[in-house]
DNA sequence: CCCTGGCTCCGTCATCCGAA
DNA sequence: TTCGGATGACGGAGCCAGGG
């Protein structure tokens, strides 16, 4: 058995490592060291083009579920696989190509499978220049976790971080909230991505076909039949999974949500020209940064109008030569400051996102470890027998 | 009640870096 | 080269809990 280490890219760290206590959180979570650390699964020299199929199966009665798809890994639907549901238990760790979700049932019941195959190996010196280039880069939050397809911040705030959303897009779910569906799509650059999500009751997850006649269908979803994936009893009922579909494949990345969820971000399998580095589908976003900074300007006017007319009173007939300076200077002012903001809340989120993927990653070595006992066990009784 | 230390949030400045 | 966004660093303000 092949299984892959979860640990993908958890090299994520301060992309300054200042080491100032501000940025203390984030230079605990890890530092990346330079050159390599930002490797694991979104790495492309790790894609090894071997035929090799890796399984990845573990099964752990009691334990908490966790899933983690790792970036590269295409989960390759095949049409006519029926909703897979895995038992109580069971974990799923993708993190290497050409890798197989594979699921049994917990009293040895049939194997299906979901085979992953990795496309990035068509393109390594694509992606090898690419990830160099990135490495040379220095690394905003929003990079690091778009490259390490842990954890996606958040473009617009109070939405769903890291989702994309048009009308139905989701929002995180409440704690409470056990039947949480999600349904969208976006292009970029002329591929269209759709994204299913249905988390169900007891934290099973679907994907579900948005024509398709699953009973978790939405929407439209341009004629493509894409398959339901099942996975029953993740911790609190917080795992979302979201699909794509693209000219070039169906992929999953995988991405933190605010809370206790975890999502799939979608990207593109290959390093498309009219994509941005991280090919991550966010929502609502450059429209609104425009509006952004319409806004900001506008306020910016409003405020350097307002105490134009404070001091006109005091220097009514006063004309100051760096009035246009000022302007700028109180807009550039205005517009760091929204900038720091939103700096302060993608820390923090990104913080979150370490924090769980932290947990996540706890849970399934506990996991693994019950399982390495029990396969141990087995081992030794069958050894007496 | 006052003081103090810790924590969090905010605004500003400086700097880096990518895009134009 | 310039511009603007992103982010670390720094200091101030407010809040809260604990101690005298």
């Amino acid at each position: 058995m092949d299984l892959v280490d979860a640990n993908d890219g958890s090299g994520e760290s301060d992309p300054h490592n200042s080491g100032s206590a501000d940025s203390s959180a984030l230079n605990g979570a890890g530092g990346r060291s330079s050159g390599g650390g930002n490797s694991g699964g979104s790495d492309p020299s790790h894609s090894q083009s071997s035929s090799a199929i890796s399984i990845v199966h573990v099964s752990v009665p009691q334990a908490q579920v966790q899933s983690v798809i790792q970036p590269t890994s295409v989960i390759q639907s095949t049409p006519s696989l029926q909703a897979t549901s895995l038992p109580k238990g069971n974990i799923i760790l993708v993190s290497k190509p050409n890798s197989v979700i594979h699921t049994t049932g917990g009293g040895g019941g049939a194997i299906q499978t979901l085979q992953l195959v990795d496309n990035s190996g068509l393109h390594e010196d694509e992606n090898t220049k690419k990830r160099r280039e990135i490495l040379a880069r220095r690394p905003s939050y929003r990079k690091i976790l778009n490259e390490l397809g842990g954890c996606e911040i958040s473009e617009d705030k109070g939405d769903s971080p890291g989702i994309d959303s048009d009308s139905s897009s989701s929002s995180p779910a409440p704690p409470s909230s056990h039947n949480q569906r999600t349904a969208s799509s976006v292009s970029i650059s002329g591929t269209h991505y759709q994204s299913l999500i249905k988390v169900l009751p007891g934290g099973t997850i679907q994907l579900a076909t948005p024509t398709g006649n699953t009973s978790q269908g939405l929407g439209d979803g341009g004629g493509q039949t894409l398959p339901t994936l099942t996975m029953t009893n993740t911790p609190g009922g917080g795992a979302i999974v979201q699909y794509a579909q693209g000219q070039d494949g169906q992929f999953f990345v995988p991405v933190c949500v605010t809370g206790d969820l975890q999502a799939y971000a979608i990207r593109p399998v290959t390093t498309t020209a009219g994509l941005n580095s991280t090919g991550v589908v966010v929502g609502s976003g450059t429209g609104q940064s425009l509006q952004n900074s319409k806004l900001l300007a506008e306020e910016a006017s409003r405020n350097h109008e307002l105490r134009m007319k404070g001091n006109s009173g005091n220097h009514s007939d006063e004309w100051d030569p760096s009035e246009p300076t000022l302007q700028k200077r109180e807009l550039r002012l205005l517009k760091n400051r929204e900038a720091a903001r939103e700096c302060r809340r993608k820390k923090k989120e990104y913080i979150k996102c370490l924090e769980n993927r932290v947990a996540v990653l706890e849970n399934q070595n506990k996991a693994l470890i019950e399982e390495l006992k029990s396969l141990k066990e087995l081992y030794c009784s069958q050894k007496t027998d």
